[in-house]
DNA sequence: CATATTTGACCCGC
DNA sequence: GCGGGTCAAATATG
């Protein structure tokens, strides 16, 4: 039997081959042919992202400092069980959950801060638990969208630990002085699970589609092939780097074709902007969005967050927050 | 006055 | 019917 090393290797190796051949396209115009391989590209990183969670699966806790002295500990295997047990509507939402467990100063009836604002919807008293659980949703729910929830629960063993269990992804932009992935990233809220699972695919529009380089310990050392990837295998990766898919010099024909709401600059106070999960179905991908209205000539970044477990051939991508 | 929290009622899956 | 999750009116807070 293949062992994950040599899956994951395997993958990675076709996603380069693949990404080559997307490059070839590119030059050529070839719009229909680089839509597909660039679904296939994604399809087959996200099956590597998913090779290397099951490796190192067996990592139990992810312990790392909070700043404030707090210690975080990831449960993986504890939530996978809890996932299995959950209802239809739950599993909806828990392709994209996390759990922490956060400890914090004696008295303290609330966890801390996670850097993102949080509204209190609900309290339940839960049959066996000695604690109540608090249901939280996003502050920016109505005015961004935004579905990110938390559900936030003192432990029964010791009332000094918080869980805390992440339903959804933060879509909304309260911090608009950073980019969307410096607000990811340095956000020690977003779960270092999802960031291991998020790719990011920095695209640039001028007047060319350029896909950009941003991040990636690799920049082109192969002049001939445009598409590099971080070699950084995803169980070492640093929470604040990302598994960025790039390219510095990849030009095909498209020439103003963004809606005009993604290139305001006021709206999230950077070039770039979320594509987030799950609400439309973009089922011609990346060129259906690219082709919808606008003109521009400016520089923009798109970015790709693929969730960690969606396997589907279809990208799925939030775009309902371009239109508001 | 706007926003956040509380809490009983309601909904839904099992 | 039960339990967990959500709604929404009442209340609190700044």
């Amino acid at each position: 039997m293949q062992s994950s090393t040599d899956m994951l290797l395997s993958q990675l190796n076709q996603t380069y081959e693949l990404a080559k051949k997307l490059n070839e396209n590119l030059n050529l115009s070839r719009i229909e042919i680089c839509r597909t391989i660039a679904r296939e590209i994604i399809c087959s990183t996200q099956k590597a992202i998913c090779t290397a969670m099951t490796s190192s699966a067996g990592e139990a806790e992810l312990a790392f400092s909070n700043g404030g002295g707090l210690h975080v500990e990831r449960l993986n295997n504890e939530f996978r069980d809890k996932e299995q047990k959950m209802s239809k509507r739950r599993k909806i939402l828990a392709n994209t959950t996390s759990q922490e467990r956060v400890r914090t100063d004696p008295g303290a009836e609330v966890p801390p801060g996670d850097g993102h604002s949080w509204r209190k919807y609900g309290q339940k008293d839960i049959l066996g638990a000695k604690h109540p659980r608090s249901y939280y949703r996003c502050t920016h729910r109505k005015s961004q969208g935004c579905s990110a929830m938390k559900q936030v629960q003192k432990s029964d063993e010791n009332p000094l630990i918080f869980d805390i269990t992440y339903l959804g992804t933060h879509t909304c932009f309260s911090l608009p002085q950073q980019t969307a992935s410096t607000t990811l990233f340095h956000n020690p809220q977003q779960s270092l699970l999802d960031q291991q699972n998020s790719l990011f695919l920095h695209l640039d529009f001028q007047d060319n589609l350029e896909v950009k380089t941003e991040g990636s310990e690799l920049e082109n050392q192969d002049p001939t092939t445009s598409f590099s990837f971080s070699s950084t295998p995803i169980n070492e990766m640093n929470p604040d780097s990302a598994l960025f898919c790039s390219s510095s010099s990849v030009e095909c024909g498209y020439e103003g074709i963004l809606p005009s709401a993604f290139m305001s600059p006021t709206r999230y106070g950077s070039n770039l902007y979320p594509l987030c999960e799950r609400h439309n179905k973009a089922d011609s991908g990346l060129a259906e969005i690219l082709s919808a209205s606008g003109t521009d000539s400016s520089a923009i970044d798109l970015e790709f967050m693929l969730e960690h477990g969606e396997m589907d051939t279809e990208v799925t991508f939030d775009t309902s927050i371009f239109f508001n």
